[in-house]
RNA sequence: CGGGCUGUAGCGCAGCUUGGUUAGCGCGCUUGUCUGGGGGACAAGAGGUCGCGAGUUCGAAUCUCGCCAGCCCGACCA
């Protein structure tokens, strides 16, 4: 039982200043975590309860799958990183530091290293295997900006799981084993979610699909098709190409488009030029190519223009950019780049001043919905001067396509054509095929049946366990404070004394609390004195456990009000049958 | 890393423009009395390196410079 006379814990009246999201508000104000350090919290007595029941359901399921628990160690040293390249790839995210012999160490952002060193050390057949071991750990990441409480520190904990499989097939029911999971972990702690195809990145590896919870908060953005059901992380999607066209088109034709560098300008100019002026159709920023340079920072820091062809009503994405050339990453160009470029005129860039095979030789990519036949108006480049009528496939003939383009709302889905919607979400979870990258890189290898040595396969699986106790307080509040599903909140009961200090209700709550503990209900009690009913309620509401007892002015008819956080519904028990109805409550699936 | 805002008691804030006794208010905390179903009242208290460091000045919370930290937007983010 849990005093809250004796409790650690002051709540606050007002919300602190720097907590901006629900959850971090709300997680602060309860007395649940506090702030320690940038990017780093300390769990408060109910917020460890809190974060210990997440931790165990998370457990439990792993285990129930019959994913066994190891421990690493969070300092590791730098050689395995070096080993994958990650030291370096990591960037500035990566925690380093040195011991007093001047060796270089590392707080691990994640442990795919350290997980296939062991396979290896371990195991060396194909009996062995499949395997799937995971961890639940305090992770480290130097974020450039830590925001947003819990939901993005620099020291969080995960549970990361890995899968070590022979072969594809061995891979992919280890992937739909780590799924199956997941969806059971996430449906008992409450937490709502999309599965949606995600970007496996610079793991390599192909499926890779992300659990966000849909909430605004969140920084991940995906679509989702309000038709057939697919989803998929804006970085991921796949735009709906239409086929290519027979239409026959006029010859292309360079126009004088004065002062006309954007493509609103653009647009405006053909809609009033009397050469461009069309009697049957306005001029649309969807019927321009605008050509974006950007240039690739490569791992090893080799820069190497690229020029992306995208319709002119969209902006590019850099985030969707970046997940189709990772590992390097994509910078615009700036004044100084355009003038190292003298054929590249900002503002009337053409195909035709593009593509390996130009003068300028940059590789130059374009939208999947370029397609052969369709005709555009695009830089003729000159200044002020525009080409109207250039055909792909006739005209120009671009390197190959990207997806670059921003998505918007209501955009037709690939799968089915249907308007897709747009949301944010919170990335609470993330399954993917990492294949053989790391077993390649440090020689994980096992004897198959003809005594072969064989590469293993592998898939990569996390949950953030601090994030999600974050994302429930997110999805379970309302203006009044938290309210925790019951799996997770940090009592079962929250008993409150309203009466006077000598009154009747004190003995009489004190004897109900401990019937509750011996029937196994756990109470968080409000045994105060000294202290009103309405600081009591305003306490219980914003701590958030699910039901609310209050043992007051009834207590002199024998009778007890039970109240449920979330609905607020409200009923009086005789006190004599509170504890059975409790337990019910309790209990119920 | 760029732009904007901010840093004064556990929490929320005023004071800074125009430098000047002992830095103030509300909440919370301590003691007492009253109150006792929606953060109650009165009284008396405790609690501060004014983010840190230099500088200007007879004198700095206040002015200048540098740094650090926080929040928001963007960049970044298996």
């Amino acid at each position: 039982m849990l005093r809250m006379s004796k409790l650690f814990l002051r709540t606050l009246r007002d919300d602190p200043s720097d907590a901006e999201v629900p959850s971090h508000r709300l997680l602060v104000r309860a007395g649940y975590i506090r702030r320690a350090a940038p990017g780093g919290f300390t769990w408060l007595p109910l917020g460890w309860m809190t974060y210990r029941k997440v931790e165990d359901i998370i457990r439990d399921e792993m285990n129930k799958a019959g994913f066994q628990e190891v421990h690493f160690p969070a300092l590791l040293p730098r050689e395995p990183y070096e080993a994958t390249g990650r030291w370096t790839e990591y960037g500035p995210n990566l925690f380093r530091l040195k011991d007093r012999r001047d060796n270089d160490f590392l707080l691990a952002p994640t442990h795919e290293e350290m997980f296939t060193l062991i396979v290896r050390d371990l195991f060396s057949s194909y009996r062995d295997l499949p395997l799937s071991i995971y961890q639940i750990q305090t992770k480290y990441r130097d974020e450039a900006r830590p925001r947003a409480g819990l939901l993005r520190g620099r020291e969080f904990v995960m549970k990361d799981s890995y899968s070590f499989d022979v072969d594809d097939e061995g891979l992919e029911s280890s992937y739909n084993r780590h799924r199956e999971a997941y969806i059971s972990t996430f449906d008992r702690l409450q937490l709502p979610y999309v599965i949606v195809s995600a970007m496996s990145g610079a793991m390599g590896g192909s499926a890779s699909e992300e659990f966000l919870a849909p909430i605004d908060v969140g920084e991940d953005t995906f679509v989702q098709c309000t038709s057939c059901g697919y989803a998929a992380n804006t970085e991921a999607v796949n735009v709906a190409v239409s086929k290519p066209t027979d239409a026959v088109h006029p010859d292309a034709l360079v126009v004088d488009t004065p002062d006309t560098p954007t493509i609103d300008t653009l647009v405006s100019h053909l809609n009033s030029a009397a050469d461009t002026q069309q009697p049957d159709h306005q001029w649309a920023s969807e019927d321009t190519l605008k050509n974006v340079l950007l240039n690739l920072v490569h791992p090893d820091g080799r820069i190497e223009p690229l020029a992306i062809g995208i319709p002119g009503n969209r902006e590019v994405d850099l985030k969707r950019v970046e997940a189709q050339v990772a590992p390097a990453e994509p910078i615009p160009f700036t004044d100084a780049d355009f003038a190292a470029h003298p054929t590249l005129i900002k503002g009337y860039i053409g195909p035709k001043a593009v593509g390996v095979d130009s003068p300028s030789g940059i590789r130059y990519l374009v939208d999947p919905r370029v397609v052969h036949g369709t005709a555009w108006v695009t830089g003729a480049n000159s200044p002020g001067h525009h080409v109207i009528n250039l055909v792909c496939g006739r005209d120009f003939t671009p390197d190959g396509t990207i997806e670059a383009a921003e998505v918007l709302e209501g955009d037709p889905c690939s799968n089915c054509g249907s308007a897709m919607t747009i949301a944010r979400g919170i990335e609470i979870g993330h399954i993917f095929q990492l294949g053989r990258k790391y077993a390649t890189a440090l020689d994980l290898k096992v004897l198959d049946a003809e005594g072969q040595q064989i590469t293993v396969t592998m898939g990569s699986y996390g949950i953030g366990v601090s994030r999600a106790v974050a994302a429930i307080a997110e999805s379970h509040h309302d203006e009044n404070g938290l309210c925790w599903p019951r799996a997770v909140a940090p009592a079962d009961i929250h008993l409150v004394i309203a009466g006077k200090d000598d009154g009747p209700q004190r003995p009489a709550a004190e004897t109900l609390a401990a019937e509750l503990e011996a029937a196994g209900v756990a109470v968080l009690f409000d045994d105060r004195e000294g202290v009103s009913p309405g600081v009591k309620f305003k306490d219980a509401e914003l701590i958030g456990i699910p039901t609310i007892v209050i043992v007051g002015r009834g207590i002199t008819d024998g009778l007890v009000e039970v109240k449920d956080r979330l609905t607020g519904e409200r009923s009086d028990l005789p006190i004599g049958e509170v504890t059975a109805h409790l337990l019910a409550l309790v209990q119920a699936p």
